[in-house]
This record gives structure tokens, sequence and C-alpha cells, in this order.
RNA sequence: GCCCCGGUAGCUCAGCUGGAUAGAGCAACGGACUUCUAAUCCGUAGGUCACAGGUUCGAAUCCUGUCCGGGGUACCA
């Protein structure tokens, strides 16, 4: 709708001869202002020195040559906006279309069959998922659904390392509970893991092995177990939350073929790395960034950077036409640095899209809670998972700007009551349904054949605009791979709903409008149950 | 010090590629269940959009500076 008032200013701005400068085409903030508005005249006054009220004047005069009864009305405002009504017949057309494309009804082609490839979470199998990596892992997952909403064929990969200083020190901390829980008194290190899952791991080992390690502080099966041990649960959580990803990429591919030492051989022949108290160092500042940085540490390990880079450069040479990287506020440092080589090494980073979120600060019991994998203290995504369910969790992850902090009230969150902006969402889709099962039973079901021009009061007419909007929602969604809008929308979108329901029946004696009504709330029905099928969150048809 | 995010109603936050009178939920107060689900709806009250400049016909939105809060600034990831 919105592209096609659009078209018909630019077709009248051609004619008229007026240079096609950007404009606006929005639906006003007053809805009693017109359907649709234009600042097209107020863009153009300067450049043709004239009064916007009159240049308005003059593109609503040539737009009416060209109406195809598609506009009810058109009228210029102060300062020099142009107003349009459009005829209801277009509405009521429109709103058959959703009821036709019923589940596919928001999609759209744009990406093309482009493949996208989606990173997050990417947590090592050192420890439980956080509330952090929860966070990620929505906003991952919906950012993955809105661009297959878009037209992209996505994958979803999850990115971990199972070597290393982190694993070895895991290994090791399983080791002193090991030790401790075959009687030996010894002081646990502060800098291990301390969290009680390293306790049942080493328990579990405990079982099967009995004391027979105890002289063996590098045995693998400390270090394997626990990683298993720690992967199944991840995947567990995963699963809770009702997240499927299409694959795991293992760090460890990186060095077995060659492309971890290729980024160095590379940059070498680029003289973008020296060597400097016997670490490898990338030259940062020649290409821009503020320090070099250690790519190689002087016991010969790789700092993270490096493999990051080897894994990016791997993401574009597999071919993916867009990568998007989901990332918490703390690995914001280190990715343009990674840009910054794929840059130098002439990959087309313009493929490489970074979201960053925000850390999430858990609230319970008006206290904050610290989350850290390392210390004790923390409250795990799975705990979240079992305490509030998946679709709440889900829910208050995106419901937030990801770039803002997120404030997680557990109290609130654990609240099953109407405090709960999820079951706003799923309440409205379980109205419907009873709705539509009642009039079922009576033998009355949403017929295309049926005439809409009766549904001409206010808030009806609200309703049908807002569900012709979600189709542009998804599509502005691409752009900003920002799920909130999806559920703003949503809440608007029930709300207009619940008001509808509250001050008009459905099922009445007048056939005629039960008819045109049924229409109207079986296209509302598919609107509020894409969006929360796109949102990953379930919507029940009883509550 | 430097970098990144944020500062909008009592609280949590939308709105931010500039548009017409700044919105929602919660909390407060007052109403609506013999009715298709009251997990809902209606009403009242609540604002120097952190502050100061600037750009513009027009600024919560863009620019600069200041203040406050969070994060980062490792040969940890």
């Amino acid at each position: 709708m919105i592209e096609k008032v659009s078209s018909f200013i630019t077709e009248s701005l051609t004619r008229l001869g007026y240079k096609i400068t950007p404009f606006s085409v929005q639906s006003p903030n007053r809805p009693e202002l017109g359907d649709i508005a234009s600042n097209v005249a107020l863009t153009l006054a300067k450049e043709l020195k004239m009064s916007p009220m009159v240049i308005a004047e003059t593109i609503i005069a040539d737009i009416q040559d060209t109406d195809e009864n598609f506009f009810s009305e058109i009228h210029a405002a102060n300062p020099g906006f142009i107003n349009f009504r459009i005829n209801p017949d277009y509405y009521y057309s429109q709103l058959k279309s959703i009821f036709t494309e019923s589940d596919s009804w928001g999609k759209n082609d744009s990406g093309n069959g482009k493949r996208a490839l989606v990173e997050f979470v990417s947590a090592n199998p050192t420890g439980p998922l956080t509330v952090g990596h929860g966070r990620g892992a929505v906003l991952g997952d919906c950012v993955s659904s809105i661009l297959d909403w878009n037209g992209f064929d996505v994958q979803r990969e999850y990115y971990f390392n199972n070597a290393g200083r982190q694993m070895k020190m895991l290994g090791l901390s399983v080791y002193n509970r090991y030790l401790q829980i075959c009687g030996q008194e010894i002081d646990f290190p502060e800098d291990y893991y301390q969290g009680d899952y390293i306790k049942d791991i080493a328990a579990t080992i405990s079982e099967e092995i009995g004391s027979a390690n105890i002289e063996h502080p590098e045995a693998s099966v400390f270090r394997d177990s626990a990683e298993k041990l720690i992967f199944d649960d991840i995947k567990k959580t995963l699963k809770d939350i009702h997240l499927v990803f299409d694959s795991f990429f293992n760090e460890k591919e990186l060095y077995d073929n060659g492309s971890i030492q290729k980024i160095l051989d590379d940059l070498k022949a680029l003289d973008l790395i020296y060597s400097k108290d016997n670490a490898t160092w990338f030259k940062g500042t020649t290409v821009g960034r503020e320090a070099d940085k250690v790519l190689v540490k002087s016991t010969g390990e790789p700092t993270y950077r490096l493999p990051d880079m080897a894994y990016h450069r791997e993401k574009i040479e597999r071919g993916y036409d867009k990568i998007v990287d989901v990332f918490g506020a703390d690995h914001a440092d280190a990715y343009p640095d990674v840009l910054a080589v794929l840059d130098a090494l002439d990959n087309d980073t313009t493929k490489i899209e970074v979201l960053i979120h925000q850390f999430v600060t858990i609230y319970q019991d008006g206290e904050q809670v610290k989350m850290s994998t390392r210390k004790a203290n923390f409250i795990s995504l799975d705990q979240l998972i079992e305490d509030v369910g998946a679709d709440v969790v889900r829910y208050f992850f995106i419901m937030r700007g990801m770039n803002t902090h997120l404030n997680f009230d557990l109290n609130l969150a654990r609240d099953h009551s109407d405090m709960n902006p999820v079951f706003y969402l799923q309440y409205a889709h379980a109205r419907v349904c009873s709705i539509m099962a009642r009039a079922k039973a009576i033998e009355i079901e949403p017929d295309l054949e049926t005439s809409l021009d009766i549904l001409t009061k206010d808030i009806e007419l609200r309703l049908i605009r807002k569900l012709l909007d979600f189709p542009v929602i998804v599509r502005k969604s691409a752009i900003s791979l920002e799920p909130q809008s999806i559920a703003t929308y949503l809440q608007e979108t029930a709300s207009i709903f619940h008001k509808f329901y509250a001050h008009e029946r459905v099922i009445s004696d007048d056939a005629e409008l039960t008819a045109a009504r049924m229409v109207l709330i079986a296209a509302f029905r598919i609107v509020i149950f894409n969006g929360l099928t796109l949102l990953g969150l379930s919507a029940p048809e009883k509550m």
C-alpha cells in the first residue's frame, strides 16, 4: 500500500518535471488525518522555491488524474503534508488475501533465496549456558527466522572450541573436585571453575573409575567427560528453548585444514605482522585500528582473535551472501580486529553483519545477581526455562531492544499472571480460536465470498489496517534485524483485537455482519499466529 | 585516559534512516463479568524526552560538548 502510494507520487513528480528527492510515505500518528501521509511537498519546497502548500496542491491535482478509485480522498494540510484516504474496498480485498495466503502471509522473497549464515550462542563447553547466552540464543534464532521470512536460505551455526587453555582449566577443575571426592583435603584453586556442576561431573567420574586416577591430573578422562557432559547439558537447554542448530563448527577444523596458518602467512606476505617479545603481533595500527594485537602468544598458542579471523574467512569462502554474528557486549571490542584483517586480506566484509547485544542483569527479590561461569553464583538458562517456561524466556529476551541493558526480573517472569506480556498475545490467539470454534459448532465458517463492506466501524477498519501492516513490519525487520519490532507490532495488534472483542460481538443474529466479522477475525488469527510462530512462541488455542 | 551502549511518566520500556498534539505496560485512583474466555476492556491522573549549544521550515530523533549509569580497553574467551 505504501509502495503503491509512493509510486503514484513518483509518477506524478516525473510528469510535473519535479526533481525526485527522498520523501516519506507513512501512516500518520493521528488517524483522523488520513490513512497515508507524505511530506514530499515539504522536501521539495527549498528546491522549487515555492510554498509547500502550493506544491502539495499541484501534486494532488496531478495525482487525481491517474486515480483508479484507489484513493477516496486526498488533501493538503499545513505545513504542506499530503494526506491520502484509501478506498475501503482496497482494504477489503487485501483482507481476503491474508486469508488466502494463510501461513505464508507476511513472508516475502526479497532475500531471493540468498544464503545466510547466522552464528550465535557459540559458548565453549566449559559450563552450562547462562542467562546471558540465552539472550544471544533467542536473538539469533529470531533473527534467523526473520531472514527466513524474507526469503533467505538460512543456516544456524554454533561455533565452539574444545581445546586450549580454558578446557585445560576445566579438566583440572574436575580433577581437583575428584580428589576431594576421593577423600583428599586440598585447597580448590580460586581461578578454577567454581560451579557445582564441576562437582557433579567429578562425582560421575568417580563412580565410573573409582580412585584409579588420583595420581593422574592430566588424564584425559577429566577433560573429555566434562566436555561431553557439559555439551549434552547445553544441547538439552537449547532443545528446551526450542532452538535447533543446523551445524556445529569446531574450531579444531581451522587448525586441521591449515586455515589458521594461512591467515598468518597471508598477513606476513602483506607485512602486517611482526614479532615482539617472542609473540606474533598484528599491525592493527597500520590498518586504522587503535592498537596492535597479539595473534600468537609467546607460548605458541594463538589468542582467540586468530581462529576467529580464520573462521570468518572460512564462512566467506563457504559462499554465503550474508553472514550474521550475534555477540554479547563483551565481544564488542574484538570483532573490528577480525574485520580489519579480513579487509586487509581482501575479503568482502560487507557481507558480515555483527549484532551486539548488551548484558542481561537478573534481579531476584530486588537484588541483582551477578553472573559468571567461573564463579559459583549464576542462574543457568536451564533453571530459568524450568522456572518460567520457554515462551516467557523467549519473549522477555526479545521484547527489549538488543542494545539496551536487559533487566530480567525473575519474580515478575515467574509470575504467571496478567503481568506477563506474553500471555497478552497468546490470550488473543486463544480468544479468537474460541470464537471460531464456537462458530464452527453452529456451522459458521469464514467464507471468502462474503461481502466485507459492512465492516465500517472505526475499530474494524483499524484492525484491518493493522493486519495489513504485518508484511511491512517483516520486511523492515530484515533491515534492522531487530526482533523487538515484531513483538511491538504484535502487542499493538493484539490490543486492537482485544478492544474490538470487548465492544463488538462476532457471532450475532445479523448473519451478514457475522459472516464479515468471521473473515476479519480469521485474518487476525493468521497474523497473530504467524507472528508468534516467527518469534518461536507457541500459539495456544486454549488457555 | 580511550572506545561501545544507554539516559523518554513513579517503575520497565516503545518511538530514533527528522515531520503534524511524545506512546504502551506495570504501579495509583474510579468503573465494566446473566454475554463469543475479565489472562480482557473503559476512564482519570502522571512528561523541562539527562543538560547546554548547533543544523533545519520542523529535533525525543541528526551534530558538538557536559553530566550520570553499564560494558570494554589481556600474550583470558
